[in-house]
DNA sequence: TTTATATCATATTAAATCTATATGAATAAC
DNA sequence: GTTATTCATATAGATTTAATATGATATAAA
């Protein structure tokens, strides 16, 4: 019942853009130092968040990715969905024909009950919620 | 975020002996014939779920297992902790020290957020539950 | 025009996890 | 003692995860 890495690792990258966000483009080598994570596995992250258009580049020399829309243009649903697919804790809810035990199943409908669940919350935060708990997150170090 | 099929199967082979609950001891051959997965499978999986002490156990011809306790007595939430561990997002949730980046970390908000809605599904249907889903939905067959 | 800095595109790999299968001992009913 | 069953552990194949590696392509600045 685990997100991959990938899926972790998206967000942050995501969460890093807005965040750090200038106006200016932000090379991968940045967010990998920022994040602690592999430069080259986070290239290969971007590379599926920038095909699916959730992102801006310019390659060389000043290049880098930027967020393509607002913060609060993005839920967190939209960021995992893309890198793991649907988030169903069981593969026949989303397969076209289901399964061939369905009129019988009834374990099916606990794992479209968690399906729901973890929808509900991944689709109603915003990366902009996040940036915005980050932000009170920071200030109140100095109370610390 | 898928559930293993550990998970999947110990569900179904608890509610298969609360459904076929007769008083007398279940073997696995029979479960693994009603459900359709392997028998060996099976016995890996209801060994853990007999060590947890979910299920009494007889040895030897005519034996088998049954619940150790009633239907309302189980919820989804014991018997996929007894096979996945717990039902969190990432591991960070779960490790004690938690994470070095915790004092930065804003998606891990989300992470709790999601193992709460699990929780909350999981932990509130019970074995009794999914017997009567059970039932009804046998009967509402007889009208299609 | 060269050099440094980036993205873009694929291939490869090591390790872990999943999903079983296999073998055989222990126990109990008949 | 034969058969049916749980109990215990080992083994194995397949898949997925989590990277790393290599190199081509594009752009800005020196």
């Amino acid at each position: 019942m685990k997100i991959s890495t990938k899926g972790r690792y998206a967000l942050r990258l995501m969460l890093d853009l807005a965040v750090n966000n200038t106006g200016e483009f932000i090379p991968i080598k940045r967010i990998a130092e920022r994040q602690e994570i592999s430069e080259k596995y986070l290239e290969q992250i971007i590379t599926q968040i920038s095909r699916a258009g959730f992102v801006k580049s310019v390659r060389g020399s000043q290049g880098g990715y930027q967020l393509a829309h607002k913060p609060e243009d993005y839920t967190v649903g939209m960021i995992l969905r893309l890198m793991e697919g649907e988030l169903s804790p069981v593969a026949c809810l989303d397969e076209p024909g289901g399964c061939e035990r369905a009129d019988r199943c009834v374990t099916v409908e606990v794992w479209q009950a968690i399906k729901e669940a973890v929808e509900n919350v991944v689709d109603n935060i915003t990366l902009a919620d996040l940036v915005k708990r980050y932000q009170e997150k920071g200030e109140c170090e100095y109370y610390i």
